[in-house]
DNA sequence: TATTGTTATACTCTATAACTATA
DNA sequence: TATAGTTATAGAGTATAACAATA
């Protein structure tokens, strides 16, 4: 927090994480604006239209979804509660294991992610491309993908013990 | 959202955003977890004290704290209510501008705050940075600081307007 | 017994607008 | 009149745990 002392992290990483940190929720706050009063879409809702909208199947189940989503099961649950009220998206049982739900896009959740997009894509072309050279989004993508892929798979779980022994100042 | 179809971002710079989108999340998440566990606060708190802790100052106005961290007033007083009937800051009228309130750390704030940063400093080293090289980090910083500022002073107001009429399919 | 998902409940956070007081 | 901040109120989102149904 307070940069007059550090031990793991020298001046230039810290800079660079909070940069990181800073750009992350800008960036998450405007495309929240933006999908709210473009679509009444809250960022979950829209992830959530956004991967069945990407997939090819015919539907996908709530776990399925939930791993490429950080959410607990039942705020997916609620979240996927507004969306079938709206009509966006059909909750059925799966045939081949009933226990399982599986979701997917109605013609209106299909309207609605082709309406929303191209405002979304223009507001991230303007916010964080315009002016970026190619040379930087190939840069941006090699030093974060490893970070995304450690992140995904570390449950951030022994930090915490480990960190604490430094704690002794 | 879907990949089929771009208009104005190409495919790297697709993956570039979400792959920072994703990055900043987790990371978030991971951060956030450490500071609830660890220090019973939330981000926002946790950000509040530790502008507190870099200022040399004796205090600082809701404002000018408010201009560093993007949030409503009404949500920073709540937050700051928080913090106060927590004993880690005070709340008391400026001297020269009767209408402002400072804030700042007492004794248990600043504590509190050099008794979470070692973890939190080093739960970040770990999750971030210690498989990047040095020339990554410096990289990252010249990408990202520029968008960074443009965030900063672009409230994303006109991007609707303008996309919509990309909207036309 | 374990897994998938839903629901009840309580809580935190956030947003809006009305309000107080100082400038 | 404009600004700094607080508060009332209401709503959205989240987490926990208890629950039902299926494997």
């Amino acid at each position: 927090m307070s940069a007059d002392e550090r031990q793991g992290l020298g001046a230039d990483q810290l800079a660079a994480y909070y940069t990181l940190m800073e750009v992350g929720s800008l960036l998450e706050q405007a495309v929240a604006q933006h999908l709210r009063e473009d679509g009444d879409l809250s960022p979950v809702q829209a992830q959530i239209l956004a991967v069945l909208g990407d997939t090819s199947e015919d539907g996908l189940r709530m776990t399925d979804i939930a791993d490429r989503i950080v959410y607990s099961r039942s705020g997916f649950s609620y979240q996927a509660g507004k969306l079938e009220q709206r009509g966006l998206i059909t909750r059925a049982p799966a045939a081949d294991d009933e226990r399982s739900t599986l979701l997917s896009l109605t013609a209106e959740g299909r309207d609605l992610l082709r309406r929303v997009r191209p405002g979304h894509v223009e507001l991230v072309r303007m916010l964080v491309f315009e002016a970026m050279p190619d040379a930087d989004v190939q840069a941006l993508r090699n030093v974060l993908e490893p970070v995304r892929d450690r992140l995904r798979q570390d449950p951030p779980r022994s930090a915490r013990a480990q960190a604490r022994r430094n704690t002794r100042d």
